[in-house]
DNA sequence: ATATTTTTGCAACACTGTCGCAAATATCAT
DNA sequence: ATGATATTTGCGACAGTGTTGCAAAAATAT
């Protein structure tokens, strides 16, 4: 995936802004907070300008945002529209999306519609579990 | 359950803000937020105060903070400590645990070692579902 | 190249959650 | 009940996150 093709895809503006912090996003792996975002970036634009990014792909589907039990908000591009596990590390606190596993169907109560969902199982993630032996 | 004695239960002093806070608690199955809390609590203690005990209450086990996409924590008296799934509805913003369902057991990746789950569907619940009709 | 539209940076802001500290309150031992 | 001790409270200050209005800057369309 492209940077800049995702941009001319979704009919928004290519600004240097934009296409770094999709760089980013693309990179890695790891859900990206705008905090770290920022100092990946160098400073290269302002907060406000990531926080208007982050929020216009997570409208478009491009990237989305991860449930947890923290205040800061943290986001991971969208490889697949299904739904899928995160997992959060609690050792080295990185937040990723399980794309192997598939949460189970859950019946929900009757009259319950669900839209969406956040599944997010908190752990110790494989490189850290290896670490300790 | 009774606010007083789950405080001598847990060896903590029983004050005034407490045990209110523990009442609000214990009288609905809605998550709330401290934010919500105050204004229930109609200015009976302080902010610092009901943030200091959400605090404990969620150590000692007695409540637990719900993971959102929100940046407000929401906490829920613990009926169960077993695993389960929590719903949020788009229409009311209520967030509740839905203790009915049990949520499979996924199989994670080798290496994974889960901890705790927070699993959260969002959708449409049973009263705002059946007011559209 | 110019006009139009969109986005940016800045500053200000509201809000959440935390902390230190002195005063207030609760608990404990007589 | 009284006083000693331990715990908690309220207050104020603070750091951090996320949002917004607005003029300047940049991108896109003509
Ligand atoms: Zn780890
Ligand atoms: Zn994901
Ligand atoms: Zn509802
Ligand atoms: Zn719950």
């Amino acid at each position: 995936m492209n940077a800049i093709k995702i941009l001319s895809d979704y009919k928004m503006s290519r600004t240097n802004g934009r296409v770094k912090i999709l760089e980013e996003l693309l990179m890695t792996d790891v859900a990206l907070s705008e905090r770290e975002l920022q100092t990946r970036l160098e400073g290269i634009c302002d907060r406000a300008t990531i926080y208007r990014t982050l929020k216009s792909l997570t409208s478009k589907g491009v990237i989305h945002k991860i449930a947890t039990e923290s205040t800061v908000a943290k986001f991971v591009i969208k490889k697949t529209p299904d739904d899928h596990i995160h997992f959060k590390c609690t050792d080295c606190g990185r937040i990723q999306c399980l794309t192997g596993i598939v949460p189970n169907n859950v019946k929900l109560p009757e009259g319950y519609i669900k839209k969406e969902t956040n599944f997010l199982i908190i752990g110790i993630c494989k490189e850290c579990s290896e670490n300790v032996q």
